[in-house]
DNA sequence: CGCATAATTGACGGTTTTCAAGCACTGTGG
DNA sequence: CCACAGTGCTTGAAAACCGTCAATTATGCG
């Protein structure tokens, strides 16, 4: 997924986008500053663009590839609290606090666009649009946790991977990629760990998922052949 | 809890405060038209304040009292999605979308205040204040899922409920209530579902815990002795 | 090409659910 | 004030489910 430009979402099809249409960045006579907004950055597999507890001064866009939010629990715990698609925001969780409540690394080879809120006023724009934008963002992902909620707290294991499969199909869906035939970049350890689930119990269900002919497994490699059998499990 | 006047939150102490004091409500010359907030309305047991799908008007706050938030799944199953106590709002989940996600019912005699954010801008004031509060309570909403995940999503049965009982006292606690001794006054049932639990695992660690000289239970009521005990039990 | 990391698979045990029956509490109406 | 009904809580036994441990095989990075 991803390894070439022709995966990357256009920018009308990004989650910046309502933003950057609102600076009218690139617009001669825009007026906004450099450095406001930038576009595009390389970011490595592994690499962190920003760690938990680290400042809040920026949100971030995935031009290309795939993140993963992180945050250590008091018991010295990983806890993986989300995957984070092209087209898709990160960081906006942290404006509330000042601070960014999760570290967020790259799952492969990624470019990234960042928008500094903290230079914002800068831009001698409104901040009136921009914050209606942030609300409808942060109700957004509230919203998603609630269903993510409901998603697992209830589940069985088959019914977290199914509904775990699908959500990222539908996501992939909405920023108009492939979604019947993507690549789990993550590792079946943080599927695991995000859904609650051992990794030997991932294992054992995508196989079983595979032997039914509900999906094609090969390596990270993954094909839905059979949607509807996957909603009908992920339901219960 | 709450039966009377005792149990209620002083406004200072209350979520809302800070847009209450932002529209400068009650001083003479504030000039905020009637009607966009409204204090102190009883909620009678089992009342719904809002709707799931209701569109969005309003934000909540519980001057006394408690409710629970909960939405309809695909599957036709309840999912209660939170508890709100006294102090804290509810409903600001609806502004993003412009509809409320969840329905808010009372679990025992209660009392509201309503901003009605629908009506906010005849207050003259500028929206940006406003804003960056909802932001900032939205993004607390978004880091509180998050624990609330890391919470649930690994953990056995009885540290998901040592785990909930601290999160309840330590949310008494920052309002300044009773924070060792209150009342359960949503059912086993209730925190069951919200748990992913049988109700009959509940009451067996309930019980358990009981047993252990770490609560004291009587009918709704809950002591907590061993504050320590409980924690190191929700670490696991 | 080899080593480190990740995934698969089996056996086993612990935890939780389910089903069911009995009990306790609450609120209602007599 | 008491009887009664309804609801919620408790508790037992059996079974399903998942986690842990561990050995083996596969994969990918240098």
């Amino acid at each position: 997924m991803a390894k070439d430009k022709m995966d990357e979402v256009a920018c009308n099809a990004c989650g910046l986008d309502p933003m950057c249409s609102l600076l009218e960045y690139g617009e001669a006579g825009s007026g906004v500053p450099e450095g406001i907004l930038l576009r595009r950055r390389p970011v490595t597999r592994g690499e962190k663009i920003y760690l938990k507890g680290d400042a809040f001064y920026s949100v971030f866009a995935i031009k290309s590839g795939s993140f993963k939010s992180a945050m250590t629990t008091a018991g010295q715990h990983e806890q993986v609290v989300g995957f984070h698609l092209a087209g898709e925001l990160m960081g906006a969780e942290g404006m509330a606090q000042g601070i960014y409540p999760s570290t967020a690394s790259a799952l492969e080879p990624s470019q990234v666009c960042e928008l500094s809120i903290d230079r914002l006023p800068e831009a001698g724009k409104s901040l009136e649009l921009m914050q209606q934008r942030i609300i409808q963002l942060l109700g957004q992902e509230v919203a998603f946790n609630h269903e993510l909620l409901t998603t697992l707290v209830h589940k069985r294991a088959d019914q977290r991977i199914s509904g775990f499969l699908l959500n990222l199909s539908n996501r992939l869906k909405y920023r108009e990629m492939p979604d019947t035939e993507f690549s789990l970049e993550m590792s079946q350890s943080d599927i695991g760990n995000f859904l609650g689930l051992a990794n030997a119990t991932v294992s054992r269900v995508l196989t079983r998922l595979h032997k039914s002919s509900i999906i094609v497994l090969k390596y990270r490699g993954i094909r839905i052949l059979d949607g509807d059998a996957l909603r009908e499990i992920a339901q219960g």
